[in-house]
DNA sequence: ATTAGCACTCGTTCCTCTTGAGTGCCAGCT
DNA sequence: AGCTGGCACTCAAGAGGAACGAGTGCTAAT
């Protein structure tokens, strides 16, 4: 048999060409079907035998018997890797992704949104970005005002633009010209600091010198790590758009599927973890049905791609739709989001 | 025929065990099966006669000639309106409403989705929660901060223990002091305003004095009139949870009906509008079907409560799921949420 | 190596038949 | 008058089977 991995020139235009087709209208390809679309002077019975070493391969396989073929996970992998003709971006949208993403007007988690939602209108299918991991968020500004009796209202802005607000229990009121004393201390001592610094030396602080401090004064840097320790580790991870365009296609007519997938949106753990292995790849990375390692993603393929601020990448973004889905157009539209959206953050400080 | 209005006792008692057995399992109804489970001692015969008036009077009708019965939309109307049972809440379902929607550490907003997730948890259906309408949101506090050259943080406090905050951009650069100085004038001046009067006040302020006032001070009150004007109009009016429930329902299993659902809350506009009509209505109302006068609605039905904060009914919840729910629980789930949702805004001042 | 030809497979569609749940009506019973 | 048993009737759902056609694999000829 022809286990042999040199694939005839033939071979690869054939699957090329059927590839295509069936992502196009989503039947199986016969072939007489391919004969007559390839190009090549040859008849469909030399193109059965050719399709043939191509299933022996596995990279096509038919449904049953007297239907045509379609490629399996193995073939979109091919495919993918090595003759997928990617399309160059739209003009249109491009100049849609630089004008929606950048904007001076908005902050880190209105970019990233805008860039989620973006890449799931332009790909009609549901987009996911990966919130950035910053080692490095550091402190600007912290208020305290106060609300009505032991209710106070902290806000946090950080380096990144991001309003964090938090309201807190104190054991007693405390005056508005106290809460403003409490903030002037706290900008004065950490202003610029890293938050996780911040948090740990708070905490320190409270150890060592309680006794030197005054009742209101402990409060305050309870208060304070409290106001702190609120900001980070809750927010999302990821955001996700689009998930209900998944609905157009009829991979997912069956109901199981499309809950299967929504649930794994939901879950979050998972899709993380899959992104999560995608900083480290250099340009877009697709992943095609189960390859993934998950068996939600049955019929589907994830189309991922990092982004940086500054020389760091710092988060990815990505879509999924069903494998059978446009490549030549997906994935420049997932390279392009992800250079936009870089450049976007590096403009921003 | 019999149009007349007056049910004979016997017809109402088998109206209401039909549309529970239908309600329970869904399927049609037949003569058999209510003679068996009607607890009245009569044939299957008296029983189809009687079932003949119902359908004469549009409350029941058959889907095919050989099949049982189902409750019409007016059927239904008829069973909400003056048959359901309504089973008291479940201890559990209670005190986790009550733990989870107040929550001394949350502002409404916060408290709103609790509400929303709330909901949609306990009646595994889709759940939508209308933001406040409040005519008075005043001005707390207001506190700018530079950012990158050219770029200022508005920050904004509202009443609602609820913080906003926005990008601005300006035509030249602001020191720290600068800001502060502002944002003191500011929030002297305007404090406890309500935002609508500020607002127009800001434009009329700088229409009036402008040439007595410096370029600077200039800049400062159309920075002011920016970060005043983004906040109210712009927040999302409604919030929808367990969308993806829905799913779970065979009234739903055709792609196209989910899909129209889907799209129903992703519109937003009719849901509002018919929201809006609920807040005049005094304790849970239920639309059947497209009563609300909305094809999308086919196979719906909708649960809502108005909330109030002090005296004023200021929004509406509720839930949105196959006609065919149990009313007798859903209602006073919907009822319930309603009520601790305002006790919750009402302690928070 | 390529191809025309042919037998074969199997999903799809359409038809028919059977089954069974459920109805409506009527004649007789209380 | 109201209830009931009996009976003919209807119709959806399911099973079985024939006709169709797209597509294959194999073989013998070029």
């Amino acid at each position: 048999m022809s286990s042999e991995l040199p694939l005839t020139e033939r071979a690869q235009h054939l699957l090329k060409v059927l590839v295509e087709h069936h992502i196009r209208d989503g039947k199986p390809v016969g072939s007489t079907t391919l004969s007559r679309n390839s190009g090549l002077k040859v008849s469909s019975a030399t193109i059965r035998n050719t399709m043939s070493d191509l299933e022996a391969m596995g990279l096509i396989h038919s449904p049953h018997t007297s239907a045509g073929r379609i490629p399996t996970q193995k073939g979109y992998r091919l495919f993918v890797d090595s003759m997928v003709a990617v399309q160059p971006l739209q003009r249109v949208e491009l100049t849609q992704l630089q004008q929606e993403i950048s904007g001076q007007e908005k902050n880190t988690q209105e970019v990233l949104s805008s860039a989620s939602s973006l890449l799931s209108q332009i790909t009609q299918m549901a987009s996911v970005v990966m919130v950035p991991r910053h080692e490095r968020v550091t402190l600007r500004h912290l208020e305290f005002l106060p609300l009505s009796e032991g209710r106070v209202l902290a806000i946090l802005v950080t380096n990144l633009d991001e309003v964090q607000n938090r309201i807190l229990q104190t054991d007693r009121s405390f005056t508005e010209s106290e809460l403003r004393q409490a903030a002037n201390w706290f900008n004065q001592t950490f202003e610029g600091e890293d938050l996780e610094l911040v948090r740990s030396r708070l905490v320190t602080e409270l150890e060592r010198s309680k006794s030197e401090m005054d009742e209101a004064m402990q409060q305050i840097v309870q208060m304070a790590q409290q106001a702190v320790t609120s900001g980070e580790p809750n927010r999302d991870q990821m955001m996700v758009s689009g998930r209900s365009k998944l609905m157009d296609y009829n991979e997912f007519s069956e109901m199981d599927r499309l809950r299967q997938l929504f649930n794994a949106f939901s879950e979050k753990r998972d899709m993380i973890h899959l992104l999560d292995q995608c900083m480290e790849a250099d340009g877009v990375q697709v992943f095609i049905g189960e390859e993934s390692g998950y068996q939600f993603f049955d019929e589907c393929s994830v189309v991922t791609a990092p982004y940086r601020h500054g020389d760091e990448v710092v988060g990815v973004l990505g879509v999924v739709g069903p494998t059978r889905m446009a490549y030549d157009r997906v994935i420049p539209v997932v390279d392009m989001t992800a250079k936009v959206l870089s450049s976007a953050l590096n403009s921003m400080g």
